[in-house]
DNA sequence: GATTAAGCGAGACGGTACGTCACGTCTTCCG
DNA sequence: CGGAAGACGTGACGTACCGTCTCGCTTAATC
């Protein structure tokens, strides 16, 4: 968050709001382009017309340029999904995340993630301006299964995103084989399921025979 | 992997080996203190005593030194898990992943595979020399499993991985609440029997109330 | 040339010149220490405290930091000769400069001309920034000979220098006998009278019997 | 010189004169293509096929290399000039070695001479192995002049080499003007003639009007 | 004819310096 | 006073050659 409201009442010259968003532009083309390494201060400076000190005194880092410039395009993609049926909806928003994990931008957002592991503070944003919200929204989903009965009641809603959510980044970031939309809603699945034998576990299958 | 079995024939004047040790031992000392960004050639360097350019006639890079160095040291720590119950040993070991994640080195993982993420190269050599390895152990696990009837045949042994230790995996890195003991054996059990429900759920409980 | 006059009007944080300063005399003192060789950037930011990418933005590399090390100081120390007999002040000239070639500043002299055959650009800065000028001052003393009918008019002033300075370049880096104030007077005069027999040409002797 | 008479009497494998000529060969190309910068012992030995340990076996360093390569090709090529009259004589030595000095081999030579400035060792060899031989040849035809009574007696036979080619020198190492023949005739002759009035100078002219 | 002392290729090694990049901070002046 | 311009110290990068040092093989001269 690099502007407070209380701002405008400081005395001087206000700030260009230009500024911030000439940065922003700069920074998410050079992350489409060369992901978060192109991301340097410099670049973003120079590309964008505007003065590196200028840069630092909105964002401390080029992490935290890269995960403004991000969220802010990011949360205007989202899309919702709810059909009726909350387990296919469950099912479908993965495949959908997962998806947008195989595109450049899923490249990037995993990028981020990874800076996270050294810089706290950078984690500690990314999750503000990105996760939480997508975290919302799916908790919605979540909660209308819930009451439909279709899933396990008295889970911890963390539990349920790591559980939905984690095996798909593993395969993104150690898996060594590549992640597609088939492989992705087996995972949803296999998460809704379980790994152990059930009486009705006759709908899950597995991605590959 | 900087030395192969076959370089003993070549003609030349042959590797010292106690420099590879030495370049090793200096790394692995200085991810522990400082992570992957502590070890930079140049410190390295100074610390082992071996010069600059022989560090990079072996390794392509500081990253390829850190994953070189951590592989080394952590392929002698492994624990195995025989308990007889199949279904409990999964729980286990992935359990004891976590609790290692926890640690220094698990901190340090973190940051190799996120290294990975930007650098192809990284992510195949940290695959070759550590992930490689731990998922044949756990794959003995699984089929002992899979004889013993405790989990579901059929099922692709990378997804089992993936649902594993997938949602440790996203804890640890976007939790953003931390990772216990507790939450791990939790997250394994959910693996296993899944979110929906089953009429023999009752083993499963959430980890927080 | 690493500061010219118009850059006061640029915008930006001006230049510190004591930097330069700073560069400068580290440098000459390394010059007179161990001569060009000596003279590499990595010392000279050390000893001048003054950050390698400084000097890097200043001159393109050390031999230009030697070139204008040695100009900076040198051309204050310029002697001039004027006793009214200007065939005199002409060996006189040629005498000193000789004489100073055998100094340890003459030594690094013949090194930058050295560098110079290999450095195209470095040629031209030390003819700029040192033999321009003595160019200039030479060519009054000829004038002044000119007009005094103490020597042939019509001569080009190039073939001056040459016939008068070359003589003592040769014996200097191809001797083999080194050079003394004698041999330097004698190849003066020789030079003013030519090598064929000429009536009045008692005056020139040789410099060895 | 590398090699002496004595080294047969040694016990052991006997060198490999192949190896010698392949080096200097090697060495020789590299000169012609990018003068002495460019013959670096790595090179020279990568092209010559022969190992760096023994190159430097036979030369202490590249310099050294580089100035019996010189040498061992441009000792064949030297013309003489005898047309029966000695002064003639002298000032088309001198033109011709201008000449000569305008060509890559002569920059080449430059650069050897400056080497020699730094490397006390290298003007000694090269002193030996090449100028040496020319100033025999040279003093050969001034002995035949000064039997004709067609120039000074008593001039130091340095002095004589001096005054003809240092201004040579002095206008290809300082310049700035490139160096052509006519000047170089024009050099010649005003070296013969002196600077200085004479009544029979009506022969001596300027390279430049 | 066996011995043995180099010579030789290959190439690893510790060094030194290179010239570059980006960092994050600072100073100056313009609006 | 905000902001652009850009200089600055810092620290590390990856590379180029240096000259030295093993290796194991080859090649004669000596025994």
């Amino acid at each position: 968050m690099s502007t407070t409201a209380t701002h405008k009442l400081r005395s001087g010259r206000p700030r260009n709001h230009g500024a911030d968003e000439a940065v922003l532009t700069a920074a998410y083309e050079m992350l489409a382009d060369g992901g978060l390494p192109a991301v340097t201060i410099e670049a973003v400076s120079a590309r964008s017309g505007i003065a590196k000190p200028t840069i630092y005194r909105r964002w401390p880092n080029r992490t935290a340029v890269a995960i403004a410039a991000f969220a802010a395009r990011m949360l205007h993609e989202i899309p919702l999904v709810d059909t009726g049926d909350a387990q296919a909806d469950l099912v479908e928003t993965v495949r959908q995340l997962a998806e947008f994990y195989t595109t450049p931008a899923g490249t990037v957002l995993a990028q981020l993630v990874a800076a996270g592991v050294t810089d706290q503070q950078a984690a500690a944003r990314l999750h503000e301006t990105y996760f939480a919200v997508r975290r919302r929204e799916l908790e919605a989903i979540w909660n209308r299964a819930v009451s439909n009965g279709a899933v396990r009641d008295g889970i911890a809603f963390d539990d349920v995103l790591d559980l939905l959510f984690g095996p798909i980044l593993y395969r993104l970031l150690i898996g060594p084989e590549p992640l597609d939309g088939r492989t992705a809603a087996t995972l949803a699945e296999l998460a809704l399921n379980g790994l152990t034998l059930r009486p009705d576990a006759s709908k899950a299958h597995t991605s590959r025979n």
